[in-house]
DNA sequence: TACATTAATAACCAACTAGTCATTAACTTC
DNA sequence: GAAGTTAATGACTAGTTGGTTATTAATGTA
């Protein structure tokens, strides 16, 4: 007779074939989808692989998300929660200069989400927003507008206080952004599948970029208005 | 007897069914596949609706292109990589100062590509580099390479003549490159579907990036070294 | 143990699509 | 104007996949 428990005759880790775990299969489900979803896109990633790496069966994946779609859309929900307040809160205390604040930014910003997989939503964001528009609203009002209002006051802040020369911020933010999302971009595309970007090390890359914005930002030889 | 000639019975502009154009027929299945990719991406895009929009059958695209992916490669030689060698001539003709040569590679760069559906390309690569890596490999050594090495002798220029601050050139070629890239990337993502890139006006963002980034490369306050 | 409930499965279906090929017909040549 | 050549067609194939559902079995309860 044998003893059904701790999943004597499979692989480590492999639950029982029938093994009812409701509370845990939605998040299962969604780790599994992240993951897929970032590395292969969401067309081109199948709803059984999800299935399969969550350790279901496909049915079971139907049980829990109503579609394919529905299943995208709870994945960027998850995981684009709101870290805002707590960078929002940084912002409010930090003390130094708007030079190394702004490196402070960059470097943060690597640690806590480029080098994660969270940045490979930007690229899902990116690569799909235009076949799921309502997606992409979401996205923009969760993530988008934040994201522009915290780096908007930075930068004023360094105006402000006589460090950044005066810029329209409406265009000023990108000048941070582009750099920084170029490379999660970069990260989860060409730089994961060919030579070019291969030996490309990211804290090298935002090491020269912060420096040549510092610069950039400087305040230099304008002449003051003769007024 | 009905007069064959003159689209006599079809909607204007429509050609009659067995119409043997074989000159035009590549070009005008390049033209509707750079239109289709680009709006909806390489995998979205049936080649049935390629051929529709060039007005012929599909076993008629498969006798110019033996695959889709070929059909993908020809659409990016025509589109950016045999451009290189007329860019590359205006490089060793250029006679000004290194940075109205870069002013003037950002706004060529705007006006023969990111402003037109070839910038679209970019963001077809980011999007779907991992998942066909031929075509990545392919565009790597099409357009990355050669884009890289015209990029960095222009910086490399810069440098030579004292005008620009020294600089790893394996990374400083992405100070000017993600600006670009991510201009381009936007355009067709968020920009394109949602109100947040919607009143980005790109000649002023590109204009805005240019000086930083000139303000960025100049040469400043370092102290030269002591020796 | 008997029974009810429902999580989970896997076979199944309908729709779709890259690529093929036998057929059709437009153009060329003599 | 007849015969040969080949551009063009569209029906067809073979394989794939999102989503469904009848069935199975794990769990709770009495």
């Amino acid at each position: 007779m044998p003893v059904k428990n701790f999943d004597s005759d499979a692989q480590s880790c492999v639950h029982a074939k029938h093994e009812r775990r409701k509370d845990a299969r939605p998040g299962e489900l969604l780790a599994a989808a992240l993951e897929l979803f970032v590395e292969k896109g969401f067309a081109a990633t199948r709803v059984e692989e999800v299935a399969k790496l969550a350790g279901v069966s496909k049915g079971t994946l139907f049980i829990y998300f109503t579609s394919k779609e529905e299943l995208f859309k709870a994945v960027v929900r998850e995981n684009i929660s709101g870290r805002f307040e707590e960078w929002n809160a940084e912002f409010e205390n930090f003390q130094g200069s708007s030079a190394d604040m702004l490196r402070y930014c960059l470097t943060a910003w690597w640690e806590h989400i480029g080098s994660t997989k969270a940045s490979g939503i930007t690229k899902l964001m990116m690569s799909e927003a235009r076949n799921f528009p309502e997606l992409a609203t979401f996205y923009e009002h969760e993530v988008i507008q934040p994201g522009h209002a915290l780096i908007g006051r930075v930068l004023q802040r360094g105006v402000d206080r006589g460090e950044f020369r005066a810029i329209d911020m409406k265009y000023g933010v990108y000048i941070v952004l582009a750099p920084m999302l170029f490379l999660a971009m970069w990260k989860h595309s060409l730089g994961a599948c060919c030579d070019a970007g291969a030996q490309l090390v990211p804290e090298d890359y935002i090491a020269l970029q912060a420096e040549t914005i510092l610069n950039g930002l400087s305040i230099r030889q304008t002449p003051p208005p003769l007024s």
